[in-house]
DNA sequence: TGACAAAGGATAATTATTATTATTCAATAG
DNA sequence: CTATTGAATAATAATAATTATCCTTTGTCA
């Protein structure tokens, strides 16, 4: 189970682990991690860009960017967007589920009978209409762990 | 259970579902279309360009563009990459799910708890080191559906 | 403190996608 | 079977999202 940390928590715990990277704990890399740890809304780098902004007028949005790939490549941060390089398509309408390779963007399908059934225990948020439920399994491909 | 079709026979009920749809059975939407159900590797648009090309070479890449949109916006197509509009990013490295907004692309965390266990019962593909699994529940939150 | 690597800011370049417009084609009314 | 008309296509311009480059500034550690 995971405790619930406070936001000056989460702070500390991200400057001890930058120290730990090896990555420099600039004023402009500890706002934008808060600005990322204080919502849950997922927000794309342009609302990081104008959030930090409030904080640091003169910031630029190349830098926004750079940091997050550096905070994701550490693993600091989490890409909600697996697939976001690109559009994907699917010509097969019935149900079924996804394999997907972080590194090549790969995607293999998963036959929905080899997966078990998905359920929410929990009510949606209120007026959500659910259509449907898409689990992507997510790793590394055969090919891309050989090559490293 | 699903049934398997032929590639004929998915062409022809593609056919036969524009006729319905009042959409032009125009031999380069035939194409698109073909190369979109010949394979389970969710192509990109540059790819499925690609592959039309061999067949009509003087397409364009906003054709394929314009009729990808319009056989997603009818049912026909669906799309893998849900949020691929834009890079989004998770602080919260716990493990947790998320439901989508189809519409608005707003994002909720689900949390695990909330979501029966997900396990596959046959194993991967030779190779594959999996790291994680994420549930995306996709449908339209309450302000869009009220926005009709 | 000072040297040096790392990071930031400005901006150019690239990639992915959408919009515009003139031309051509598919559907169907006669 | 042909003429008409609205839809679809091709070419191209425009925009949005992201990455790379280049030079300046700032952390870090001796």
């Amino acid at each position: 189970m995971d405790v619930e940390h406070s936001l000056q928590q989460r702070m500390d715990l991200f400057r001890q682990r930058c120290l730990e990277l090896g990555l420099a704990c600039t004023h402009q890399r500890m706002v934008i991690y808060k600005a990322l740890a204080s919502t849950t809304a997922h927000p794309t780098p342009e609302a990081i860009y104008e959030q930090v902004k409030r904080e640091i007028p003169a910031i630029s949005l190349g830098t926004v960017y750079k940091n997050i790939r550096t905070f994701t490549d550490a693993g600091l941060l989490r890409e909600v967007s697996v697939l976001h390089d690109s559009l994907r398509l699917d010509a097969n309408l019935g149900d079924h589920h996804h394999l997907v390779c972080v590194r090549c963007k790969a995607i293999f399908d998963v036959p929905e009978t080899e997966v078990t059934p998905v359920q929410l225990r929990e009510p949606l948020p209120d007026g959500f209409r659910l259509e449907r439920c898409s689990v992507l399994f997510l790793g590394v491909c055969a090919q891309c762990a050989a090559a490293q």
